[in-house]
Formats: C-alpha cells, structure tokens, sequence
DNA sequence: ACATAATCGGAACCTGAGTTCCGATTCCGG
DNA sequence: CCGGAATCGGAACTCAGGTTCCGATTATGT
C-alpha cells in the first residue's frame, strides 16, 4: 500500500561478510549457524526456530536479524552441504581409479545424509532447494565427469546419465531412515546394493529417461 | 478431572462393520474413504481434512465421525495399501520363475508408491506406521519366502535378508519425486538399477545387518 | 405419518509454530 | 568515559489446520 513499502529480499540469508558488522553479530551469527546444524541435523525441517535460538543461547529475534526466515536458514546450511559435496566429487575425480572414486563420492553422500535429517528430507521432498543449492554449488559437473570417466574406464553401466544421480541420492537419502529409529542405521547395506545395480554390464534394460 | 471422563479409544477408526449402521452413514464412510485416497494420494500427510470433506462433500463433522483422527484415516488407508502388497507378494510366490516373481512384486511396489504420495511417506518417513500396517496385513511372511525361493534358485543375492525389504522400499518410496515434480517420474529406472543389484552374485560385501 | 435417535454440517475453538516488535543492552568511535 | 547506533531478547501476535460442538436434518421402526 505504502508507495515506499520495500519487499523483504525474497528469502536470501543476511550477508555474513558485510562491511562492518560488529562484533558480537558476526559472533551470534556463528553460534546460530551451528545451533541450526545439530537442529537440523537431528530434526529435519521439523526443527523449531525457538530450540534453534535456546540451543545457540540467542533470542529468536537474533536468529531473525540473521536469517529472516525459517527456509533462509535451511537453505543457507544446504548450500554449506551442498558445497561439501562439490568438493568430494572433485577430490574423486583425482581418484587413479575410476570406479572407486565414484564410489567413495556415493559413500560420502549417504553418510552425510544419513547424519543430517534435513538434508535428506531435501533430497527426497524438496527438489526445488535441492535444485538450487546443487546448481548454486556446481556439483552437476565433477559428478558428470565422474560419470563420464567411470563409464568410460568401464566400471560403470553405460544407460545411466548425470540426472540420474538426483534420483540415487534421493533413495540413498530415504534409506538411512528406513527401518529403525537409531541414527546408525543400515544404509550401508542399502548402499552397496545399488552400487552392485551400477556395475557394468548393465543386466535390466532401463526405460529411457524422462526430461 | 471428571471421574467418569472416557479416553477416546486410541485412534481407532470406527468400526465399519457396525451391527447395524445407519445406511447414509455407511454410505457417506465410503464417501470419505473414496476422497481420501485421492487427497492424501496427491498431498502425502500435508493433505487437509477440509479438503477430504469437500471432495467427499461432506461436512467435517462426518469426516471426524467416522475417523477421530486424521492419523486413524490415514491408517486405514495404510492398512488397504498393505494389504494389497501382501497379496500382490503371495501372487508373486505363485510365478514359476522366483526372479521374475521377486521382480514383479518389487515393481508393483514401487508403481503403488509412485501413486500415492502418502504411502510413500509413510514408507519413508514412519517406521512406526509402516511396522503396524505391514504387521496387521501380514506382509512379511510372503515376503520371506519370495526371498528365500529366489536365493534358493541363485537368482537372488545371498546376502539379502527379509529385514532389508522395508529398507528397500524405502529407497523405492523416495525415489519416484526424485528429480521432478510430475507424477510420472523416473523411478523405473531406478528400480532397474535396484534390481541389478540384487542379483547374484553379489559383488560388494555387504555390512552385516543390525538388528 | 410420527416419534425417536442416529447422523450431518460447518462455524467456532484451540494449539502450535513462524514471525514481528520494541524497550533494554551492548558495542565502538571520539 | 560518553552518546548514538546497532544489536539483542523474548513477549506478543498471526495464521493455519486439526478437532469439537450442537442445532438442523434424515433414516428407521411402528
């Protein structure tokens, strides 16, 4: 209504490097961060902002002033996740062989999720965050080289295709939670399966995928 | 306070058998279970009891009447979608060759959970849920047998347990909103990729399961 | 057709959780 | 050491969605 009424920049979290923040804000702002990890981590989206703000001995108007909002925060810890990754996929692309190396990035992506409830709740129910934060971070092209370079040295089977890591990740995502309640769970079994379903040759025919 | 307040019964849903239930209640009981199967098949949990009302055109009142909880309406169509695995999985027995049979009845669950985003939740997200359904329909048994037929042929891994199957679907569950947002997504392909990995011989050695 | 009781419908209520607001507090340059 | 500005904290607000309540409606036995 107000002519000047200025929009809320659309959910992005504060920018954490500003000019000149003081001191105790770039303080809180840490302590946020990390009560939000293990909130997050333990809880998923479930997490409220109330437990994030009394683990990080803050007041909820803090984790506000930081994050002006729930998603801001979520996606900001996803991005840091999400970097993570990244940064394996390149590191196993060093890997003298090539199956190994992609399966170690498996591994780690399961492991990772299978510790973190939020992210695997992103995986597997909010593909719009995932997008982004997998585009935001770059992580499509170290794992298609991987891809690319495991099929190539023959390791893995020749039908499937980068977009299809989405959809492994998101199973990998659902299984460490699959039976029991423990965090220790048996994704690693649930793991190895698929990665003896990637082996070249390839036995079942795969449908062609869908844009 | 009052000594004669009566818990409700534990989220129970009416029993639909009822001596002699009025025939427009019957009527409008089928009403709800028809609508909710839609709602919750389209919007997972988040689906709103409005909404299965209006579908079922029909106040919120009956809905309640029928269902005291919207966890009881949604165990009750848990409960139908279990069933309908526990005979698919025993029509699987049937099939001469167990691969295909093992096959055929992974494939049916995970196109059923492809279609209905609420049991794919539930599979994923409810151990609690899914542990009673699979219970109360008497799931695990066939299954076993489907396991132990298709090792016994050497179609099947050696190192697959029946305890794994929940996990397996679980991955399945996830799977199928993977990448994009239509009903109809890639999950075939994974299943593919699934499948592949079961067989024998397995390759990778798998931890041993935890109980 | 009538009485009675079960059933219906949907407005109103309640709770939980995200978000906002503003006086109190803390930082930092002069 | 001071003053102003940025930051803090947490009570209060808002809103969505499950659940309850009760007068109106409708089925069923006689």
């Amino acid at each position: 209504m107000n002519p000047v009424t200025q929009q809320k920049p659309a959910d992005q979290a504060i920018a954490a490097d500003a000019p000149a923040m003081r001191a105790d804000a770039r303080r809180n702002r840490e302590k946020v961060l990390k009560a939000g990890r293990k909130c997050l981590a333990d809880d998923g989206f479930d997490a409220q902002m109330e437990d994030i703000a009394r683990r990080a001995k803050v007041g909820v108007g803090t984790v506000y002033r930081h994050f002006p909002t729930k998603d801001a925060l979520v996606d900001a810890l996803a991005a840091e996740r999400f970097k993570g990754l990244t940064e394996k996929a390149r590191e196993a692309l060093d890997n003298p062989d090539p199956w190994v190396g992609f399966a170690e990035f498996m591994h780690y992506s399961a492991s990772v999720q299978a510790n973190d409830r939020a992210l695997s709740e992103i995986m597997g129910a909010r593909p719009e965050t995932m997008r982004e934060a997998a585009d935001g971070s770059g992580l499509f092209e170290p794992v298609s080289k991987l891809i690319a370079k495991a099929q190539k040295a023959g390791s893995l089977r020749r039908d499937v295709v980068p977009e299809d890591v989405p959809l492994l990740m998101c199973g990998l995502a659902r299984a460490p939670r699959g039976g029991s309640k423990g965090p220790e769970s048996n994704w690693e079994r649930y793991l190895g399966i698929v990665l003896d379903g990637l082996r070249a040759p390839a036995i079942t025919k795969l449908p062609p995928p869908r844009a």
